[in-house]
DNA sequence: CATAAGCGATAGATAGAGCCTATCACGGCG
DNA sequence: CGCCGTGATAGGCTCTATCTATCGCTTATG
C-alpha cells in the first residue's frame, strides 16, 4: 500500500471513471489501473465494480476509500508542518550562558532579536561554564554564551567580543583617585570575589597579583562570596566592603558619588565571550541571527570580533 | 512522502539509533539513512539531529513523528477493513425478485442461507421484472430471481427452476371434479388475473385460450385486479369468485374442502425462474451461495435445473 | 446489422526508486 | 595511537512505477 494508490483508489472514487481520475493525477489510465489493482490484489478485495457503463464502489470500497482520505488527510498535515516549521527562524531557541554575562547583555539582546526574529523566542538560562557545557552536549541548550576557550567535540564556538576587566572600588577609596593605576597597586586590597565554580573568579585570580604567606603563594587579600552574583557584590563595594574586579559591562548602575569604576592603563585584563553550539544543530540560520544580534548589542566598553571564524573542536 | 519513510522515521525516533531502526525495519542502515534524508529533504526541515553519541529528535521532528503515526494508523485501519470485509459472505446481498416468487420461496429460502452464510443477510425487495431490471443495472441490487427469458447486457442469467401452472378452484366448482382437464375448459371460466405489470399475468394470458369478440380476438372471461397480489387472488378464488392459475408454489395453504388444486395433464404450462446478476459484480461466491440455496429449497412441486449454465447477454 | 466510439485491461519498454554490500569519515575510548 | 561504533556515501542491482501502443468488450449509430 502507498500513499499514491491511495490518491488514485479516491480519485477513481470522486470520478467514477479511470481515465477522468488518471488525468486528475496527471498519469496514464493504464498506470491508474494497474496501479488500483495492485491495492486490490494487496488488499484481497474488490473496491470497484467495472462496467461498461460506468464504475462501481463496493460497499467495502466505500469504507476503504473513506479512510484512505482519511490517510492522506493526515499526511497532508505532515507537509504543513514540515511547512510552518521550515522556518529556522521560528520556534523557540534555547539559549544558556554564564551569570556574569546574562544581567547585562540580555536587556539589549533581546529586544534586537525579537525584532529581527520575532517568532523565534529565546529561551534563556544561567549556567557557570561546566553546567553549560553539559546541557549544551545533551541537547537541553542549543546555543551556549560562554568565556573562551571553550573547547568541545562537535561544538562550533565562535568569539563575540572582548570585554576589559575593570575596577570597581568606594568613590572614597585611595585607588579611586590616584593618578597611576595598576594590577599590583591591589596587592593589599581586600578582594572580593564571585564562589568556586564561576569562570570569572578565575579569571580575576588568573590576573590579580598573589602575596607571598607563609603556607606559600596566595592572592591578595579576598574573600569569597558563595552564592552571590557580580550585582551583590558589586552593592558590597558600594558600601565600602572592598573593591573588585567587574566585567566593564556589569560596571555601569551606580552614582560616581558612590561607586568608582577605574580602567587599567595599557594592555588591559579582558576575557572573550564566545558563541557555541553543536555542529550537528539543525538551525545555523537561529544560531547566526543571535549572533548578530549580539554583535548589534548596545554595549560599549567591548570590542565587538565581527569577523572571527567559527572553530570546531 | 512514502508511507515507508514515515515507518522509519517513526522507527528511528523510537530507537534513538539508526542501526537498530534499520533491523527493526527489516532493512539495511544505508537504506534507512537514505529514506530518512530523502523525506527529511522533501519537508525541508532536519527531523533528526545526529551526533556521535546520539540521534536527538528536533523539536518539529517530535511533532511530525507523532503525526507520522496517526498515519501508519490510520492506513492499518484499511488493512482491518480489508481483512474484514475480504469474505465474500459476508456483508448484505442486496436481491430482489419478483411478487410472485417472493411469499413462497423466501420462508425457505432465507433460513436456509442463514445457516450457510451466517454473515450474509439477505436484503430483498419485492419488484415487477422491469423495476428489478432497471435496479440491478443501477448497482442498487445485486441478485434478482425473475422469469427466464431475462436477456440484459452485461447480465448473467441462469435457470434454477422449472414451476409449472396450476389451476386453482373452488372446491364446489365442476371444473374441480371432471375427469379430463384441458386449458380450453376454461374458455367461459371468470379467470383472475394479476394487474398489468405482472410478468405472471402475461404468461398466464399467453397460455389462456382465447374467444372471439366482436371487437377482435380476447382471452376468456376475466377479471384484472389491479394492486392485488396471488394470496388475495387465492383468497378470491376460494370465496367463490371465480377461478385463477397459479404458480405451484403458490397454491398450497387452503383446505382441499375449500380450494381446489388441479394440475393440467401432459405438457404443462410453466415459467422458468432465474437467477441474475451483473457479470462484474464482485463477489461471485455470494451468488454461488445464493443459487445453491435457492436448489436447496424445499419447493416439492418444482423441477430444479441444477446443471443450467449461466448465460450472459 | 455493421461500423465506429468509448472504456478499462493488457503488453512491452524504460527510467527511476529502493535496496543491498562495501567503504568512508568522525568521535569516543582504552 | 589504534580500534570500535556511528551515520553517511558510493557503486551496483532489482524491482516497480510509469509510459505508449494495443486489445477486447460494450454501446451507440447510420
Amino acid at each position: 500500500m502507498t500513499l499514491t494508490e491511495l490518491r488514485y483508489i479516491v480519485a477513481v472514487a470522486r470520478e467514477r471513471h479511470f481515465g477522468r481520475a488518471a488525468r486528475a493525477c496527471h498519469v496514464s489510465q493504464p498506470t491508474l489501473s494497474a496501479a488500483v489493482k495492485k491495492l486490490e490484489d494487496e488488499l484481497g478485495v474488490a473496491l470497484f465494480e467495472r462496467t461498461p457503463a460506468e464504475v462501481r464502489v463496493t460497499a467495502l470500497g466505500e469504507r476503504v476509500i473513506a479512510q484512505a482520505q482519511r490517510v492522506l488527510e493526515q499526511a497532508a498535515t505532515i507537509r504543513e508542518l514540515a511547512r510552518a516549521g521550515a522556518d529556522e527562524l521560528a520556534g523557540p531557541l534555547k539559549t544558556g550562558l554564564l551569570p556574569t554575562v546574562g544581567p547585562y547583555l540580555l536587556p539589549g539582546l533581546i529586544p534586537l532579536l525579537h525584532k529581527r526574529a520575532p517568532k523565534m523566542p529565546l529561551v534563556v538560562e544561567e549556567h557557570p561554564t561546566e553546567a553549560l557545557r553539559h546541557r549544551l552536549k545533551d541537547g537541553a541548550l542549543d546555543a551556549v554564551l560562554v568565556s573562551a576557550p571553550f573547547v568541545e567535540p562537535g561544538v562550533v564556538t565562535l568569539p563575540l567580543y572582548e570585554e576589559p576587566f575593570v575596577l570597581a572600588l568606594p568613590a572614597d577609596h585611595p585607588l579611586a583617585h590616584k593618578k597611576s593605576l595598576s594590577i599590583e597597586a591591589l596587592r593589599q586590597e581586600n578582594l572580593l570575589l564571585l564562589g568556586p565554580g564561576h569562570c570569572f573568579r578565575d579569571q580575576v585570580l588568573s590576573v590579580c597579583p598573589v602575596c607571598e604567606t607563609p603556607s606559600g603563594t596566595e592572592h591578595s587579600i579576598q574573600r569569597t562570596l558563595e552564592g552571590s552574583s557580580l550585582e551583590t557584590i558589586r552593592h558590597m563595594v558600594a558600601s565600602g566592603v572592598g573593591i573588585t574586579l567587574l566585567p566593564c559591562t556589569a560596571a555601569h548602575g551606580y552614582s560616581k558619588k558612590i561607586l568608582a569604576v577605574r580602567r587599567f592603563p595599557g594592555e588591559q585584563p579582558v576575557r572573550r565571550i564566545a558563541l557555541a553550539w553543536r555542529a550537528s544543530f539543525p538551525r545555523p540560520k537561529a544560531i547566526e541571527a543571535l549572533r548578530r544580534a549580539v554583535l548589534a548589542c548596545p554595549l560599549e566598553c567591548v570590542r565587538f570580533l565581527a569577523h572571527a571564524v567559527p572553530v570546531a573542536a
